[in-house]
DNA sequence: ACTTACGTTAACGTAAACGTCAAGTAGCGG
DNA sequence: CCGCTACTTGACGTTTACGTTAACGTAAGT
């Protein structure tokens, strides 16, 4: 069976590290639709694991309108073959730019690793 | 000897694809120092390799401000022991941040994969 | 001398992603 | 009923990273 249990923004808040604030702007921009019992809002499993791909796109530095987009297609109905085509499209893009992204990662890695080296270098030389 | 080489501010905006309101801004918050030929700026080979360094950063989605620090660590002079190992310190801060980001992009493009293989079943399915 | 190209500073405008009050509601223990 | 706590909806403020005029300088081509 699904897992039943349910959150409170201020747990949801405090579980992802973020502010109350935070996660009324992301519904406001619909990139969270939590139920509702009056006007409290109730977090569901999705609901939760939505929050946690915004943050995970936060990370890699998209801007909210980018990572909805990227939730949006995960959760897009089969719908057409036309609708299809594009989606598998968007996710080719989507690749691409990740995968460049991973190669400045890379290079930043690199030109790092160099930059210790030579550090500890001059560390060596002036500690013995 | 060294490549004498030296460019126009819109050469070099066209050359990485930025407008030159960008590369004043760039200057103005200290992440470029071109030289100056009366009021007109001159860019050496340093400075474009800084420009190229500063577009990275952002295209990994760092705000400027990181950007600058990141950048002044590579010319930071070598200095005393102190200095060496808060660099080195620094280095090793960025360096689990990298990782970090390239875990969520592994994680990410994992997603799109198996995203990709569910639309290309259906499409199978839908074309024949 | 006039235009065109290329450059300059100064200053105001804007969009994104929240922070920060303010003012009100709803439930619960005492 | 009182006060506390958790929650709500505005609404204005803030920072970042530039865009966008405005107003001007300079040097070359015709």
């Amino acid at each position: 069976m699904t897992d039943e249990r349910t959150w409170s923004i201020a747990e949801l808040a405090d579980e992802f590290g973020v502010t109350l604030r935070t996660i009324r702007f992301y519904e406001e921009q619909g990139l969270l639709t939590p139920a509702r019992n009056g006007t409290r809002r109730i977090f569901a499993d999705g609901d939760r694991v939505r929050l946690g791909l915004v943050l995970r796109g936060k990370r890699l530095g998209f801007p909210l309108e980018e990572i909805k987009k990227i939730i949006g297609m995960y959760d897009a109905e089969p719908g057409e073959v036309g609708q299809l085509r594009y989606l598998v499209d968007q996710i080719e893009h989507r690749r691409a730019e990740l995968e460049q992204r991973r190669r400045d990662i890379d290079a930043t890695l690199s030109d790092l690793a160099e930059l210790e080296r030579r550090c500890r270098a001059d560390l060596d030389r002036l500690t013995g």
